[in-house]
DNA sequence: GTGAAAGCGCTAACAA
DNA sequence: TTGTTAGCGCTTTCAC
């Protein structure tokens, strides 16, 4: 079975293709007993419309891509649903695509992406390719950043105000007595993981208490590569006495990496997460962690995305404020 | 700036257009130098071929659709990260839908999707609309039902042998002494929560015990309703000692209602769930349940996908076996 | 090796 | 109120 156009349902319908496109794009305009015909011969057909054609016409695009580092990510999952919930609205679809942080990967998707001329963009750039959305965005697909800034282009961006997390975990554990504090990252640091960092290095000289020391681990989750990260941790002088981790994954892989060293969390070491994903109030002991609201983060890059006109959009920064959760990884030292 | 095509790249290049085209797509054919020049052109001016062009003349599409009943849902996340490995190694992009188990939102979405005229859908089925996939593959679109049979139509399906992962339910928690059984749903039953219910029925028909009770909880998750369909559960007569979930969500948010109420798990209620998510293991009590291999199911429905050809194919179903994990949450009865 | 031309399904401007 | 027509950017014969 073949797909049916407009001309077979002018065809079946007895009057001319304008006439069906009217029915369609203006129904107004049209007779109601025309208007009744046409619509039978739509359905008796099965007529689909053609977006690829209407695209070609010139009309707006009806896909929006999203290119988040990995979909499967919790965290990027819901960015996702939050996107995918306004698009809905506007009648628009989701283009979902990971980069597993890789500039290659990101290239190749920007590539795909921009061949199909999608209404825009929303992406957390690996940081790889310098200048390559500034180059998207001036060939007329606008895109949104999603927890970073302004590319050199001047696009819109919906950030997280990642310094005050990165500060917030700081001013808690030192709150508890801590002074000697570890930052543990997993893969290449993107912009808002430096941001973070450099919250916590604020918090802790504003303090007095010494830098906090880096460890990275090769990437979040269970792995021989946490071990080894966690091993490093330990072994340091000073010893740390707590860390805050890149996110709630990392988080977990810690303590349990810590634990099966026979170290106790939070006596022997206190940890903090970041996102406070669904499942960290229910690990146990369960995460301390700084959220951020997610899916409201996904809606408003979608609602910045669809704003911007074909022409004179002003470009925005939207900010949201990051928030502490206490809860049974962190204690006071001793 | 405006996007410019192989008209463009023609004129920059002092070449027709068809010597463009050959350079895109029969580079052998083109002239050393000539090709050169052309491929200058291309990068010189950003040229982006169009997609909804290629499209237009009949060249298979890049995109495929793949609706899910909530791709926030970690199970969902991690299926559609599977999906778009593979279709990312054919050099196509995963257009991601949810349907919330509603059926407009899924005609909605279906709909959208035949529009784009995708190279196959990818549909866990609401089971609200009958006909309707078959509809969508007879107008040419292929179909691949995800944790779902024949709609009627002989569609590819990648499935989960959710009976057997029903009676692997049962059958564990008979072992431990347990005979009455209860099987706690959310929402509306989709065919592969009937299978499960049937699969844990069997195996306590077979050892004599009676039937397995049903609970119906509004949603998934932690809210009202689950709490109330664990009041319902606790004050059946005789009371379930055992409770096997429709998922980990379900299975977690049963376990501390459970726990709310002053019970234990598994002293007073055995739980069980089902998916094995990444957190399952994390959660303490650490839970039971059974696993299914949720990336390779994802990934085996894109290659049945994309291994159907416009015509000729012969349909296939995919079957795997989900397979039991013991943690903490199931005990002997007693 | 290269170019001219037709047409995919649709929209929009204009004619009738 | 309805019909005619000219492309949108590309692929694909077929001539040169």
């Amino acid at each position: 079975m073949k797909r049916r156009g407009m001309r077979d349902v002018a065809a079946a319908a007895g009057v001319s293709v304008s006439t069906v496109a009217n029915v369609l794009n203006n129904p107004g305009v049209v007779a109601e007993g025309t208007r009744r015909r046409v619509e039978g011969a739509m359905a008796e057909i099965g007529f689909v419309r053609s977006a690829a054609a209407r695209q070609l016409r010139g009309l707006p695009s009806r896909l929006v891509g999203s290119v988040t580092l990995d979909q499967s990510n919790p965290f990027y999952a819901e960015l996702n649903r939050g996107i995918e919930d306004h698009l809905d609205e506007a009648g628009c679809m989701l283009l979902a695509c990971s980069t597993d942080q890789r500039g290659d990967k990101e290239l190749r998707v920007l590539q795909l992406l921009e061949e199909h001329s999608p209404r825009g963009v929303i992406i957390t750039p690996t940081g790889a390719n310098p200048g390559r959305l500034a180059a998207v965005s001036g060939r007329g697909t606008p895109v949104v950043l999603l927890d970073a800034r302004q590319d050199g282009a001047d696009l819109c961006a919906a950030a997280v105000d990642h310094v005050l997390g990165g500060r917030l975990a700081g001013e808690h554990l030192l709150g508890l007595g801590h002074r000697h504090i570890a930052f543990l990252t997993a893969g290449d640091d993107i912009e808002p993981v430096r941001e973070r960092r450099a919250g916590l290095a604020a918090a802790l000289e504003d303090a007095g208490a010494p830098p906090p020391v880096g460890v990275r681990a090769a990437e979040a989750g269970f792995s021989a590569g946490t071990d080894a990260a966690v091993s490093k941790l330990v072994h340091f002088d000073p010893k740390p006495t707590a860390v805050v981790c890149v996110n709630d994954i990392a988080a977990l892989a810690v303590i349990r990496a810590l634990q099966a060293r026979g170290l106790r969390v939070p006596g022997d070491m206190s940890v903090v997460g970041y996102d406070d994903l669904p499942f960290a109030a229910h690990v146990r002991p369960a995460l301390t962690t700084i959220a951020r609201p997610i899916r409201a983060l996904g809606r408003v890059a979608a609602e910045l995305l669809l704003a911007e006109g074909p022409a004179g959009h002003r470009h925005r920064e939207l900010m949201f404020a990051p928030r502490l959760v206490v809860r049974a990884t962190t204690g006071r030292i001793g």
